[in-house]
DNA sequence: TCTTCTCGCTCCGTCTGACG
DNA sequence: CGTCAGACGGAGCGAGAAGA
């Protein structure tokens, strides 16, 4: 499944299509087009179809195993259990997430009964799709949004805006946001049309995503290790919040390594309360590297300084 | 038997250090 | 210099242990 690596600037898009266009051997001038969608703050899903009906829903997990969610997925309004015209088999890909309005009633009704309450709609979809009880997903108010696509017996298209139509006129709910664009500034600017109506769109989302529309183009470009060379994520700026670094203690991994992680008095970011994150290792906190000359943005972090964190991709604890 | 708790797992994105 | 695996924390769920 996808994920994205290297959120960048704006002035940064222009780069990714120089790198693109070095990748692929195609001058400047030469036409290259690309689509961009907003990046839905949810959890991939992997749906599998053969002869036209649903048979499996997993989630990514790490990437090779994930959870069969089969009997949950099926309880998703947007998700169709049966599909015309398709090709024999098809792998779509998706985003499950759920809308400000619909979290907030289902908070409402959890309070009512005296139960939790969530932290944000993102933990609360991940929560809901992982019920043993499928009569308890149904309750919740859960929505899906096909970005992609897996396995097929058949191309869906020639083009990424091609193949996302398709996916629509089989019957997949698709983000009305996603556009084709020429080139940087056309990207930037549908990139700036989307962060404006980010509060009105009533879900979350995290950023822009921009893929090179020519499927033939994304063959050639194809993958590495974990990111695909023809598509790059276009973050917001995250939130920020300060606190207070009351200690530094070394912890003990997994794997038997040692990092040293920061206790912070507890502040919220993004919905949730913050009171640990890494600090990787010794020179990331003094700010120098292997050598000791200074790092560009070095931290020089102490205990007691007042120090920014926010939450990479919305999830991870960072010091800034 | 029922409730409360603890532990281990998933899921997300980014950074580091190792390796080719 | 590019690539890659592993580590990281918080929320939530599930399983099983512990206690009432």
């Amino acid at each position: 499944m996808l994920s994205l690596a290297n959120a960048f600037d704006a002035e940064e898009v222009t780069e990714f299509d120089a790198r693109i266009r070095k990748y692929l051997g195609v001058g400047a001038d030469a036409p290259l087009a690309y689509t961009a969608e907003p990046k839905i703050d949810g959890l991939s899903l992997s749906l599998r179809y053969e002869n036209g009906l649903l048979v499996q829903a997993a989630t990514r997990g790490d990437g090779a195993v994930g959870e069969n969610v089969t009997a949950n997925a099926r309880t998703i309004q947007d998700i169709p259990h049966q599909i015309d015209e398709a090709p024999d088999l098809l792998e779509v890909r998706g985003e499950v997430y759920m809308s400000h309005a619909d979290f907030a009633a289902l908070n409402e009704r959890q309070a009512e009964r005296g139960g939790k309450t969530f932290a944000n709609p993102r933990n609360a979809a991940a929560g809901s799709l992982r019920q043993l009880d499928a009569e308890i997903t149904r309750a919740r108010p859960l929505r899906f949004f096909a970005y992609a696509w897996g396995a097929l017996s058949a191309p869906l298209a020639e083009t990424q805006k091609g193949a996302i139509d398709r996916l629509a006129k089989l019957g997949f709910v698709t983000n009305p946001l996603t556009a084709l664009c020429d080139g940087p500034s056309d990207m930037v600017a549908h990139y700036e049309e989307i962060e404006a109506q980010r509060a009105t769109l009533g879900y979350d989302i995290d950023g822009v995503v921009y893929k090179v529309d020519d499927l033939a183009l994304q063959e050639r470009l194809g993958f590495r290790s974990t990111t695909p060379r023809w598509a790059i994520a276009h973050k917001f700026a995250a939130e920020l919040a300060w606190t207070r670094l009351e200690g530094i203690d070394i912890q003990v991994g997994r794997t038997g390594a040692l990092s040293p992680v920061a206790r912070l008095q507890p502040v919220t970011v993004g919905g949730v309360v913050v009171s640990n994150a890494t600090l990787h290792n010794e020179d990331y906190i003094k700010g120098l590297d292997s050598k000791g000359a200074e790092i560009r943005g070095g931290k020089d972090i102490r205990v007691g300084d007042w120090v920014q964190i926010y939450r990479a991709g919305d999830v991870i604890p960072k010091v800034a």
